[in-house]
DNA sequence: ATATTATTTTAGACAAAACTAAAAAATTGT
DNA sequence: ACAATTTTTTAGTTTTGTCTAAAATAATAT
């Protein structure tokens, strides 16, 4: 498989990812920042290998095979995000940059001689999964904040949007991974929420609120 | 750059490495495994960027560009051996094919931490000098074993073949970088050569005395 | 129901990096 | 010196991944 071809077919996981229906050309053009016509193209060559499965004006999604593959490259990104942010001390904004090349680096004995030099992490630095080698991983249950009624509580174990932009916001204010939030109060004007935090309550706007997720705890 | 022109100008200064002089077509074919009209054709785009020196018919060598570039890959690729060997634990007839790869990878603060990480190696595990940031390294004095007169002695430093075939052999031999060994006795006949270690003394043929360095230890 | 708009595909072109076959230049042997 | 050989370059293709412009299809709105 080629770089791009790699990059097509992670793009096609994460855009089927939640809604697991078809995924539309131009989604992917604006995805891959290329435009449709390449991007037919592409999925042309990809429903050759069987990657995916493509009727014209259709859409496309993932086969099986394809899936697999999305989830290994899935796999390598990740742990290399978690090797950059645990050993060589980058911060967690900036290792997305260099993951989206690292996990293109072919050799099977690397990518699991890096995991056992881990411990075999079950999460990256931003909270996402790391599949095993079979592409299984376990999806656990979060919420966002902006889903979630006045009184919940929980920790915070992911972000929605994960890039640097936002990752040094939360860096600003913060806000890390494994603190515990509950929501104090929900502004309904603009949807804006007020979190108690471990050194006093802050309030975050709306889309702060749609790309954080919480685990939440059962309180009685 | 391209991954491909970072390969033909390491090429380039590897065949020129020790002669110094220009470098012929079809030799860089042949280490690059291409056609001479490929190296041709790769040749008048480097020359173009000024990474080499180039006249019709007279063979290229590298411009002072081209050398900076040729030594920040060769940095990258030996710093990354020594991760794969003292971090992850290959053997050091695995990590060539892997760190061919992953010296391509573009990003500065990743070499940089990389660099700390391993404690500024000064060498790869074959023995050879890793550049530091600006190009600059000592290349230790060493000769081959075949080079050297009956009765000198020296520590074990470097292979001249890197091949995995050569490495493993050395393992199954139980000869590593870091032995003392004397050289006891040189047959004329075919050239092989007796040496002395820790464990008793064998014999070495010709093949194996050109590909061994010492660092010859005076002995008065 | 059909006109308008949006999406997707096709057709044709281009740059990068390789190839084969043929031409040109340099080297070598007598 | 010059014919034969070797080396290098040129010319013309191919594959991969991109693009623009135009055509085809699907979706939407009146
Ligand atoms: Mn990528
Ligand atoms: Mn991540
Ligand atoms: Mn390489
Ligand atoms: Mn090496």
């Amino acid at each position: 498989m080629t770089l791009s071809e790699e990059d097509y077919i992670k793009a096609i996981y994460h855009l089927s990812e939640f809604n697991s229906k078809s995924v539309a050309t131009n989604a992917i053009a604006e995805q891959m920042k290329t435009k449709p016509s390449s991007v037919t193209d592409m999925i042309k060559k990809l429903a050759e290998k069987s990657l995916v499965n493509y009727k014209k004006y259709q859409g496309v999604s993932l086969s099986e095979k394809g899936r697999l593959v999305a989830l290994s490259i899935i796999r390598k990104h990740r742990l290399w995000e978690v090797f950059l942010v645990d050993k060589l001390n980058f911060s967690w904004d900036e290792v997305h940059v260099v993951a989206e090349q690292l996990e293109h680096i072919k050799s099977d004995a690397l990518i699991d001689k890096l995991d056992a030099h881990l411990g075999f992490p079950k999460v990256d630095p931003h909270g996402d999964p790391i599949p095993n080698k079979d592409g299984v991983f376990t999806k656990s249950v979060k919420k966002l904040i902006s889903e979630l009624p006045v009184g919940s509580q929980g920790v915070c174990v992911g972000v929605n949007d994960s890039s640097a932009a936002f990752l040094k916001f939360l860096d600003k204010n913060k806000i890390s991974l494994g603190d515990t939030f509950k929501i104090l109060e929900i502004e309904e004007f603009d949807e804006s929420v007020t979190i108690s935090t471990r050194s006093g309550s802050i309030r975050i706007s709306k889309q702060i609120a749609t790309n954080l997720f919480l685990e939440i705890v059962d309180v009685e």
